[in-house]
DNA sequence: AAGAGTATTAACCAGGCAGTTAATTGTAGC
DNA sequence: GCTACAATTAACTGCCTGGTTAATACTCTT
């Protein structure tokens, strides 16, 4: 009784290389974002996936390529809903803030990139460039629809627009030296959306319309 | 012949405990940068300074030591430039982004704290306070002036002129992917430049009056 | 010029950690 | 059942690095 119900029952069996592999990519993530590549403890790793140390090499290689395979997988992630932004500017802006700069583990990943060496070629290069270029289309629309002021520089649009979002979760020693809130209070999080919002109809406005 | 000529020659003797404590404290803050507390190696900063390593720790104890004071006198330094800014506002913001945003290490070192864990009480609290408070105060002015548009929440635009400043530093590569150029790329510089008066300009008019 | 204390050095050590070895256990195909 | 292989494990290893020990050299005071 009870053969092959293997490969596909990803929950009670006892051997199931998928699952496990997902166990320590999940734990993989959380700790990267937490400690960095060079922070990460691969123990640590393995204990937060309930996994033995050893499957972590035997499945990945090694720490590195564990990290790689993370943020290959997040930028994945990433990539399949940015595609589902929706039509109106403003609506989009905000979209792309909620599921991007809102999403602490994705910025920590980029600032501990940031940080780290930048060792070899990036990592998933290509498919962080056709995100970012397809955000650019979807801007040059709007600016062509009249949605952006004419001659605005788009590529530093879009940057301002990721330094401004991210800005709080990138930077919370900051936002609470001047703001004396932490970037997850609530009050802050109002005041920071209404000031964008403020900030953005400014923006908005090309000719000699203003807001207010 | 040739008595008593120490404490203040700083420069032929090779006993100089204070000329020793300037140079670790130069190294640390290269690597410190470069690294951050945890990657960085006290024998790397030991070499840079052309010291023993052994020197490090009778000066500062600890590696974290080490780390702190570094911090304190980058701080202490800020401070002492912040307050000559300039009166103008415009000047003003270009002085705070050259002198704050435009110093590398300064960015790198937030950005390092940021993702440490904050572990303890952060390093120079109050001295930090003092400093984002007289710049509050200065906005103040600024908007009792009418410089800057009534009813605009101060430490949400003074959060906003370093986030948009100190992203290119905070994230080069995000930086070099969106618009193909590094940071100190002077053609993205002034592009940046341009923007960022573009914004200024629109952020600061306050009624129905907008440029172009 | 001798004593005293300070700056400087080489050599060392203990702990932590990525990655490995080699043995074991579960599973699929026959 | 048996074989062959895939998944899992405990124990180990070599390296790196913060911090220490203990000895040495310099310089000031008297």
């Amino acid at each position: 009784m009870a053969v092959s119900r293997r490969i596909k029952d990803t929950r009670g069996s006892i051997r199931d290389l998928a699952r496990t592999r997902e166990r320590i990519l999940k734990a993989g993530l959380a700790e990267f974002s937490a400690r960095g590549l060079a922070g990460a403890r691969t123990e640590t790793i393995a204990r937060r996936a309930r996994v033995n140390k050893r499957m972590l090499f035997y499945c990945f290689g090694s720490k590195q390529g564990l990290y790689a395979e993370v943020l290959r997988r997040k930028i994945a992630d990433k990539a399949e809903v940015i595609a589902s932004t929706p039509e109106d500017l403003g609506a989009a802006l905000k979209y792309w803030t909620q599921i991007g700069c809102g999403d602490v583990d994705w910025v920590r990943m980029h600032e501990w990139e940031a940080l780290g060496p930048a060792a070899g070629p990036m990592v998933a290069r290509t498919e962080r460039r056709r995100l970012f270029q397809s955000v650019h289309e979807r801007l040059r629309r709007s600016q062509i629809a009249g949605e952006v002021a004419r001659g605005v520089n788009l590529d530093q649009l879009f940057l301002s627009v990721i330094a401004l979002t991210a800005f709080p979760a990138a930077f919370p020693q900051m936002t609470r030296l001047v703001t004396g809130m932490g970037p997850d209070d609530p009050r802050f999080r109002r005041a920071h959306t209404k000031f964008l919002g403020w900030l953005g109809a400014q923006m908005a406005a090309p000719r000699r319309r203003s807001r207010r």
